[in-house]
DNA sequence: ATGGAACCGTACCGTACGGTACGCCTGCGA
DNA sequence: TCGCAGGCGTACCGTACGGTACGGTTCCAT
């Protein structure tokens, strides 16, 4: 049951990546109420090209969320020479570009399918989500957090525990909302704020965990 | 478009309730897959008399969505004699409730539901969702902090912005991990961490926003 | 006792959708 | 030119489920 199919790498034909596009704007379009009829019409090929394919309809949602989920990608962050202030920039990069992400219409999209199908303990496109969400930023953060701390410029007893604080600090309440259908926070409204929410996750962040009052 | 239906108070008989109770624990088990004929079964009662009370399958969902959430009550606060240890423990206890209400089965479940729902643009469960879980929390907690400013033991600019980083810190990425079905965050894993995770969060909220080093 | 309201159980209908089959067209290699 | 593989479009099948209809039962008021 449940195979595990290979599509890590660029597996896909530009064809293929062509239907993947067609069923990605259906999901953010129409959400999760995917239908291999409208996929099939949009991508204009047929529903047996589809399934033969991606197997079935998980298959094609599957393929779907690996594909896009591992097209985000955030930039690379220089860790040679580590200064004060380096570090500041980098921990604010990485908050600038978390919060990007999260309220981007195809995270918000990527999330609420997963978190459908975590329902039915199908959490296959949970986990892809996460750990090409969350996890690929933790992964990317905690050296520099280390190089920090080995810097003398932060110090935390856990690195892990730093990490969820920052997420915490930067993530706050704005993406259970955004999942939900808050009314009361649209995108641009979100967008606006951007830049201030980052700074002031940053300084916060540094207020908990920079060795001497940074700034 | 979209009433908005009384179902504020005691709306419900007793048969009604127990109809409710079938249906969230049906949702609970199999998710979103609420069937009518399920809950009907369940219930030991006709779909004919669920059509008749809930109109149909969205205002059942909705009704045991509001009715269960709003069955969430927390502790009301003595705000009287508010000295900086009375501050703290009612922040203590703030942050125990939204952790413990936060990693429940029930509220996965229900943010889960809402947020399947809010897929297609019906995002009156996400409101409900929202009025009576953060926001609810948010609610009580105000008046709380705005009465610590005003006794000099907290100082911010803005108690909304309090009141999101007080979210961020306690909740950090608990909530959208359990959401997405992740395999190494069992409730029972979250649960036995909990008044670690409950100090830590109040440490650090009153060492962004405390006056005096409180402790 | 009798009428009726509420409700249970079940059969039934219509539709939407996942999945399959098949006929037709196009392009390409021999 | 022929054959054939790949793929498009469409028709089709089976099933699951939302919603309705209806007969039978219980219970209560008169």
């Amino acid at each position: 049951m449940s195979m595990t199919i290979k599509v890590n790498e660029e597996t896909f034909t530009p064809r293929q990546q062509a239907v993947l596009t067609a069923a990605l704007d259906l999901l953010v379009e129409n959400g999760d109420g995917l239908t291999m009829t409208a996929v099939a019409r949009r991508a204009s090929c047929s529903k047996e090209t589809l399934y033969k394919w991606f197997g079935d309809r998980d298959g094609l949602l599957t393929a779907t969320v690996q594909w896009q989920a591992a097209k985000v990608r955030m930039p690379q962050v220089d860790r040679s020479h580590l200064n004060a202030r380096m570090l500041r920039l980098s921990v604010e990069q990485f908050a600038r570009d978390l919060l990007t992400v999260i309220i981007g219409e195809v995270s918000i999209t990527l999330n609420r399918t997963a978190i459908t199908h975590a329902t039915q303990e199908k959490d296959r496109l949970g986990n892809i989500v996460l750990e090409n969400g969350p996890l690929a930023i933790r992964r990317r953060l905690k050296p520099i957090l280390e190089a920090g701390r080995d810097a003398r410029l932060l110090r935390f007893p856990s690195s892990e525990d730093a990490y969820r604080t920052f997420f915490g600090l930067v993530v706050r309440d704005v993406q259970i909302r955004l999942l939900l259908g808050d009314s009361a926070l649209t995108q641009s409204n979100v967008e606006a704020n951007i830049e201030a929410d980052v700074k002031a996750a940053t300084d916060q962040f540094f207020a908990l965990y920079g060795v001497k009052a940074d700034q």
